[in-house]
DNA sequence: ATACTCTCTGGGAGCGCTCCTAGGAAAAGA
DNA sequence: TCTTTTCCTAGGAGCGCTCCCAGAGAGTAT
């Protein structure tokens, strides 16, 4: 009976050919203005929307980006960091007038269902891998499947892969001499997980900026796995070394770290300072309020979106790395003087 | 050169025909041992994966369900309710084997160009509506499309739509007995935004509350947006009244009403008691750790999910309404007394 | 022997679009 | 006036799949 709407129909009843209707809803050129007229107004009274699925098959595109996180992270997905990555990606791709597929991947077991979705041909223009983990077999799928994508964070091989990611190293080696400047002598490491790259790089970037001080950690490391309660167990372990400074590698982990130190009845910053990274979290939410070493999250999703449009297109086709610097925000837990605003 | 591979092309390789390939792809019956065997090795070997494109368009269905989020909370998506309903409705998702598009509306301009997209035909299978303010609009068009959708909280509408909602009334009643049960004489409320049929519910429901206990709000009420800044400036208005108990409408309004009641040299909950609502946040993240009403988000993303598509198969005719209970969850901002746990 | 059923397989038709080519009409030049 | 160029439009072909029907072959009942 009233069969779908389709080029062909609005063609008839604007008196035109398929063609020429396809020409209108593309906004193509060589289409004279009254006909473009014609054709828009049925369009509009009709709520006439060309068909998806004929589309991609016809011209092999589809405007749908793909959004990977994998399983070793899906469940820290209360961290407000891929709430705020979600937000800067999807804010860029509404903005280039696509969509946005998200695979957010449960558990190991997931990963053999989802990844033949993810490299399906005619489902997605492109994907951006997140959250990658040393060795994640995704990359090699997708390279396989020639399918563009874009990675934020480092990748673990040695490039050749297009991505964004902030600087993790130089923001951790600020904190060590940020800490060092505040006269404190005794920094010990709350570590993110070292199967990551953002959490070696972190690592790495304390431990060298403390060398730089002149200082030394002397076994004063934990590694956490992101979460408030890691914070915290790594927290009560180190106290027992009597550190007088702690970065952790995650707000998260920061504030676990504060709980540990308040319930051992210390006091942040006066008998430890804590220095954080990220800087997501709303300054009220910890108390005291924690001094971070912040990454723009949002325009690292933005970019990345951009990135990988232009890969899409094939603007960009030799593979480059972007880095974002990060900013050191002075709060209460350092311990800093605070300069006093009006 | 190497055209893209097709069901024809296995089919060849196999030996069989193109729908014999289409039905081992798709676990149709009527295919012999062998034949299957055959072709599912072929298919293994060469990585073949059907064109979704193609198979939208020929079976009318996509596998793909849409997720949208309106503009007027698109700023809020820090909150960990988005995340962890996210993570509710992904993992539903991923066990049907369907992938999900997140349409996340930055601001009302985007509107019109979203929901275009969200009804194209072609692309979705059903639609899962979240945070619906009063008379969002995309609910019509949604109607108008006929495309299946589930909405998430109460429609304002005179129902006839499918819904998912927690029974926020019976759980800000709750809180307002509980409050009361504690032995507080003075409530107030910081309610959430009145153009959200949460915040309608929760603000009546402790209303009801109050009034069931034999006291009385005497105007303590003061309306937020969700936010932890918004909850502290409402607190401090609110703090000229002198309450003894305030019931914040979410979490992070609840944490800035906690700093506060805490910067005006009161304490919480000794002077104050607090009870939030969702129960989302890490405990330690604040000081004192939150008494809350707790509402089940991922249980109602996966229930959504399943809803949705019982609606597209054509199993679920009749529009419900299934509503999820909450929890009262004692901490220590109420002031109760805790029963240790040793 | 015939008829009937049941399982398995092949291929036509068609989904709605884009891409391409051809041709008509109008505008510009000779 | 006729040709050439430019602009606009129409329709064929084809994208890769599903759906449906027809038919071959094997097995069972009459």
């Amino acid at each position: 009976m009233s069969r779908r709407l389709n080029l062909e129909e609005i063609g008839r009843r604007a008196g035109v050919s398929r063609s020429t209707v396809s020409r209108v809803v593309n906004g193509e050129p060589n289409v004279s203005p009254q006909t473009k007229k014609r054709v828009e107004s049925v369009v509009a009274e009709t709520g006439f929307r060309p068909h998806a699925g004929a589309r991609s098959l016809a011209s092999n595109s589809t405007g749908v980006l793909g959004l990977v996180i994998p399983s070793a992270v899906a469940t820290l997905f209360d961290d407000p960091y891929f709430g705020r990555l979600i937000l800067g990606i999807t804010g860029a791709t509404n903005e280039i007038q696509m969509t946005l597929n998200l695979f957010l991947f449960g558990d190991q077991a997931d990963d053999r269902s989802i990844i033949p979705r993810v490299v399906a041909p005619g489902l997605l223009d492109g994907v951006i891998v997140t959250a990658t983990t040393m060795g994640n077999p995704l990359i090699e799928y997708l390279r396989g499947a020639d399918m563009p994508f874009v990675v934020i964070g480092r990748p673990d091989e040695s490039a050749s892969v297009f991505s964004v990611d902030v600087d993790n190293r130089g923001g951790a080696r600020t904190a060590a001499l940020h800490l060092s400047g505040l006269g404190r002598k005794r920094p010990a490491l709350i570590a993110a997980p070292s199967n990551t790259t953002a959490g070696i790089d972190r690592r790495s970037g304390f431990v060298e900026g403390v060398a730089a001080a002149g200082l030394s950690l002397d076994g004063r490391i934990r590694e956490g796995d992101w979460t408030e309660n890691s914070g915290r167990k790594a927290a009560e372990e180190l106290l027992a070394d009597r550190p007088d400074a702690v970065f952790a590698a995650s707000d998260r982990m920061a504030v676990g770290a504060v709980r540990a130190i308040t319930e051992a009845g210390l006091s942040c910053p006066d008998d430890v300072a804590v220095v954080s990274f990220d800087g997501l979290l709303h300054p009220d939410l910890a108390s005291p309020r924690l001094t971070s070493i912040a990454q723009p999250v949002r325009e690292v999703g933005e970019r990345a979106v951009r990135l990988l449009k232009s890969v899409i297109d094939g603007t960009a086709t030799i593979p480059e790395s972007v880095v974002y610097p990060t900013e050191l925000v002075v709060r209460e837990s350092c311990g800093s003087e605070l300069v006093e605003v009006s």
